[in-house]
DNA sequence: TCCTTATTAAGAATGGTTACTATTTAAGTA
DNA sequence: TACTTAAATAGTAACCATTCTTAATAAGGA
């Protein structure tokens, strides 16, 4: 990681210091280990990879914490669910308006970058049914890599 | 139900038939009920659901075999899975292209049918991370009837 | 009708997630 | 800095939607 990397991390963990008082929340190492982890990680991962890889910071960190810990995040709305079809929910902390590519091979999950031009307008008839929240796009399919792997299977 | 509904809903299990043969699988009268029971609903049930609306029928199905037919009814593309981020799956038998408004308070699904002149078109760079099959789009927001009820609580 | 094989019922197992309880700790206050 | 106390944690058990296992059944072709 190089050195702006840290400073933006170490601004968004003063951004979750903030919020966590705002909220009568408590600081704690467990809760800026967890976030670090899926802030830092661009692969939307799941609860058992993240406390797999807090616990090499904080062996004793319990299943039960992450979960926790997780759900706390969103609330503060530092992280979100990325809608998927799998058993196992993904975190992803980038805060930036995106959406999703969806592998069905291999569950890999690519952030997608709309242009400018290609704003998403809510459907006319949405609003109709109450007041919007979020709205998620997903696209599934077959990665390039697996498409890749499935060329050379054949061959 | 009226007469066109009954007749509409025959054509669906006279496809389903078509399928199941092409696919060289049986036609058994638990497939057809447990489609029906997705397909005759506009609640977008879950598998206990459909389970509990069966079991009037036929009282000693399992659910093992509400669970197993409705993953064979998804590979025939007879019905699908709506995206969401609640324990239990939901299932669509509509397979007319839209859309869903979901309701992060009493989970209730909504349908959404895109006027013709706001169809969804590809983001421009998604197509670079592979082979899309599907896109889905779900808005998640509070429905009309909780907020009425938010407002009710408030006086 | 018979035969082959997919499908079924019933219940046990699985696995991601959540709940429980005793203990520890963050952070406000003196 | 020590005290106080409500909140958070670790460890473990429980939960619950879903899937698997096994023996029995039944569909559909020959």
């Amino acid at each position: 990681m190089n050195d702006s990397n840290k400073e933006a991390i170490e601004d968004k963990i003063n951004y979750l210091r903030t919020m966590c008082k705002l909220k009568g929340m408590r600081v704690t190492p467990q809760r800026i280990e967890i976030y670090k982890q899926v802030a830092n990680s661009c692969e939307h991962p799941d609860a058992e990879t993240v406390y797999e890889a807090v616990k090499h910071k904080m062996p004793n960190v319990s299943v039960d914490t992450v979960y926790r810990t997780l759900a706390s995040l969103e609330d503060l709305d530092m992280i979100f669910r990325v809608d998927n079809q799998l058993p196992r929910a993904r975190f992803d902390a980038d805060k930036r308006p995106h959406n999703h590519f969806i592998c069905i091979k291999c569950n890999e999950v690519y952030d997608i970058f709309f242009d400018k031009d290609e704003e998403i307008k809510i459907p006319g008839n949405a609003e109709k049914f109450g007041e919007v929240k979020d709205i998620n796009i997903q696209i599934r399919g077959i990665c390039n890599k697996c498409l890749q792997e499935q060329k050379n299977k054949q061959n």
